[in-house]
DNA sequence: AGCACGCCGACT
DNA sequence: GTCGGCGTGCTC
């Protein structure tokens, strides 16, 4: 369509906006729209780019421009900012600090639906005039239609029509033609579901508990950062709760972060039974109608606990009083693709600008949090001892070397397994590394089965019968002979699967249960299987991660770590606190009631030095010492850092880019940066593409951002064909 | 990101 | 002679 443009005295003034699109363009587009349209930031636009149409946020008034034409806006799709002033600042704040584009980040706060443009008005029904007027209906001969009329009769103020699923298209089109009903639309009111089940009551606080409600208590009206060090089964989770009952109470909202919502579906019924109300519960999981019935109602304030993971940091509170992130210390919490912005660090810009606080729950805290604390960012609170008097685990480590294994386990863990069993106890085995094992080999010649597309071999996966890599998605059917010289194949290495089966041979009649993702896959599997280790129909639990994130196993008594040795010599710099991280969380899960557990460590090395310290000082002693060699090396925590990362479908063009970047940098950034690299990611080739990798360090934020954004705005001239990068702020991963 | 325009191989 | 590969360049 031609753009016509009457220069008239009589036209409407206009107005014009800056608006945020989704996509990777850095830049803001200017729109204008007529002037007597009620605007402000933070209302969502459908505008016309190039040839097709967008769903945009408006950012900022803006001037006129004679660089380019400006298009009008299509159309306002909301009445009113969805997005309040204080959270559009938070999400402004991190597309700038983790250097994303502001388009998706302000997206990233809305529900998918609302993100594709869906208009929160909805078409309704409601009795015409003419239809109030008919009374007696006689004229009416369906049945249908009559239920129809007698249910808009019984709702003046309407009814949705997405209401009335059963009421057929044409019964209401027959009565839209006889015009007795009508059709309008309104903004459905947000609702939120009341709690089902009972409450229980809230048990008796220890003293510890009682000292750190009372101290976070006393920050209810202010912005402060608790960091809850808690050993394993020191009742965090009550803390939060009377914390939780405290602010909702008061009548404001409360927002709980946790590593894997659909991994701990006890949180849900534990805190609605003791809250008496029903949590929002968000994750990744969840249909789009559930997710924007969620947003809304937080947003409307109805729905006034949110437990989710990571994206329900950006949840649009009416009033926020409150913020817990538990397990402050796990992975998830950080993405480290796409838009790859820290939820606990987010949380706390939140709890800042809101002036609330901001409780960090973990019996092993990350280092960071652990620098924070020491420089008087946050105040510490700590659980030492575990809630009802039971015993804290015994860790032992145990040496392997020249011993006798059966099916990865030696002979000493065995005897214990069996000890365990006998005397009732429940045993947990820990083995990171899923399938039934890790490689299928030629004896014959050596050959070894390969990922087709990463630098790593394929886990026979027995049960499947499938090879499959676990880095890119890759599988294949199971050769029967060596494609190189025809021998047979053998399985090399020690999976869960496996570990199953030998557990099977070795102790039958116990029960063994098996979680790890392959057996979670589908819904509910998880439930079942708790449900028999926690009937005691279950007497063994293998498993990888998964056992890790706060399960209770009340019963199990003896936990074996089956192979130490390779978390012990990581490859990357924060494979030490994270060694330590999962073995404490494991050791954990032992011995919580009323017997004292037993947690053994099968190595070869049992007289490492990080071992030793970690099992003989504890978790906290270990990582303080962690973190005065990062000091020493000038590694995060205590520098900050970014990755660059740069991958593509050859080798040469990837490095090349990044050594490009760094010499760069080098010439015209801040000499207070430090440029490590570029080197090949710690999988060099990974889904077909090599991957490159470039770290830059500074004491300083400042200038760390600086360079960041002057190599973005260097690089956005040049764009090699077929390359990707992206930059990584305060990277977890290295991978 | 989309979605154009713009130049070189196998097909009705 | 055309259909179509994806290389590069722009979108208010």
């Amino acid at each position: 369509m031609p753009e016509i443009h009457v220069d008239s005295p009589i036209a409407v003034p206009e107005i014009y906006w800056q608006v945020a699109l989704p996509g990777p363009l850095r830049q803001l587009f200017t729109y204008r729209m007529p002037a007597d349209k009620a605007v402000c930031a933070g209302m969502r636009v459908r505008v016309p780019l190039g040839r097709g149409f967008r769903v945009g946020v408006l950012w900022a008034p803006a001037q006129a421009s004679a660089d380019w034409v400006i298009k009008p806006i299509e159309s306002l799709l909301d009445e009113a900012p969805l997005l309040d002033e204080a959270l559009l600042a938070c999400l402004a704040w991190a597309a700038d600090y983790y250097h994303y584009p502001l388009g998706d980040t302000l997206l990233a706060a809305f529900a998918p639906s609302l993100r594709q443009g869906a208009p929160l008005r909805r078409l309704a029904l409601r009795l015409s005039a003419a239809g109030s007027a008919a009374g007696g209906l006689e004229s009416i001969r369906g049945h249908r239609q009559k239920n129809l009329m007698q249910r808009l009769a019984a709702e003046p103020e309407g009814v949705l029509v997405q209401q009335l699923g059963d009421v057929p298209a044409n019964v209401r089109r027959r009565l839209l033609a006889l015009g007795l009903i009508e059709a309008f639309s309104l903004v459905p009111p947000p609702s939120w579901p009341d709690a089902k089940g009972v409450l229980c009551a809230a048990p008796q606080l220890n003293a510890a508990q009682a000292a750190a409600v009372r101290a976070i208590a006393a920050t209810y009206a202010e912005f402060a950062v608790w960091l809850l060090e808690g050993v394993t089964g020191s009742g965090k989770t009550e803390v939060y709760l009377h914390l939780m009952a405290d602010v909702l109470a008061a009548g404001r909202q409360v927002l709980v972060l946790v590593p894997e919502i659909a991994l701990t579906p006890q949180w849900v019924t534990r805190f609605s039974g003791r809250l008496g109300l029903r949590p929002a519960v968000l994750h990744s999981g969840l249909p789009d109608a559930d997710r924007l019935q969620a947003w809304l109602a937080v947003r409307s304030g109805l729905a006034q606990v949110v437990i989710g993971t990571r994206s329900a940091v950006f949840q649009p509170f009416a009033d926020l009083g409150l913020i817990v992130v538990d397990e402050e210390h796990d992975a998830s919490l950080k993405q480290n693709e796409g838009f790859g912005y820290h939820a606990r660090d987010v949380a706390i810009w939140r709890a800042r600008r809101l002036a609330i606080p901001i409780v960090l729950g973990s019996a092993t805290p990350s280092l960071e949090s652990i620098r924070n604390l020491e420089l008087g960012r946050y105040r510490g609170l700590s659980l030492p001892e575990r809630a009802g008097g039971a015993a804290m685990p015994k860790i032992y480590p145990l040496d392997v070397r020249n011993q006798r294994m059966q099916g990865g386990l030696s002979d000493a863990l065995l005897a214990a397994i069996e000890q365990h069993l006998l005397v009732g106890g429940q045993v947990m085995l820990y083995l990171n590394r899923r399938g039934y094992a890790p490689n299928l080999l030629c004896h014959a010649c050596g050959w070894v089965a390969e990922c087709p597309h990463c630098d790593s071999f394929v886990t026979w996966h027995r049960h499947a019968q499938r090879l499959r890599c676990h880095h890119c998605g890759y599988e294949q059917a199971v050769p029967v002979h060596c494609p190189s010289c025809s021998a047979a194949l053998t399985p090399r290495g020690l999976g869960t699967e496996q570990l199953e089966d030998v557990l099977t041979a070795l102790f039958p009649g116990f029960g063994i249960e098996r979680l790890d993702r392959d057996a979670l896959s589908r819904v509910g599997e998880l439930d079942r299987r708790l449900a028999r280790i926690h009937s005691g129909a279950a007497r063994l639990i293998v498993g990888t991660q998964i056992l890790v994130k706060g399960h209770d196993f009340p019963n199990v008594s003896l936990v074996g770590i089956v192979d130490a040795d390779q978390a012990l010599f990581a490859n990357d710099f924060r494979g030490a606190e994270r060694f330590a991280q999962q073995l404490i969380q494991v050791a954990g899960r032992a011995g919580r009631a009323d017997r004292a557990g037993v947690v053994l460590v099968q190595t070869h090395h049992p007289a490492h030095a990080g071992l030793t310290q970690l099992i003989r000082h504890g978790y906290g002693h270990f990582a303080r010492g962690l973190l005065r060699e990062r000091t020493d090396i000038g590694l995060p925590p205590v520098r900050m850092a970014a990755l660059i990362r740069a991958d593509g479908p050859a080798a040469d063009a990837p490095n090349q880019l990044l050594v490009a970047m760094a010499d760069w940098l080098g010439q015209t950034a801040d000499e207070r940066l430090v440029i490590w690299g570029p080197v090949p990611a710690p999988m060099a080739r990974r889904a077909g593409r090599y991957r490159y990798q470039l770290l830059l360090l500074a004491c300083d934020r400042r200038v760390l951002h600086e360079a960041l954004n002057a190599l973005e705005a260097w690089q956005g001239s040049r764009r090699p064909a077929g390359i990707r990068w992206s930059i990584d702020v305060d990277p977890l991963d290295m991978a």
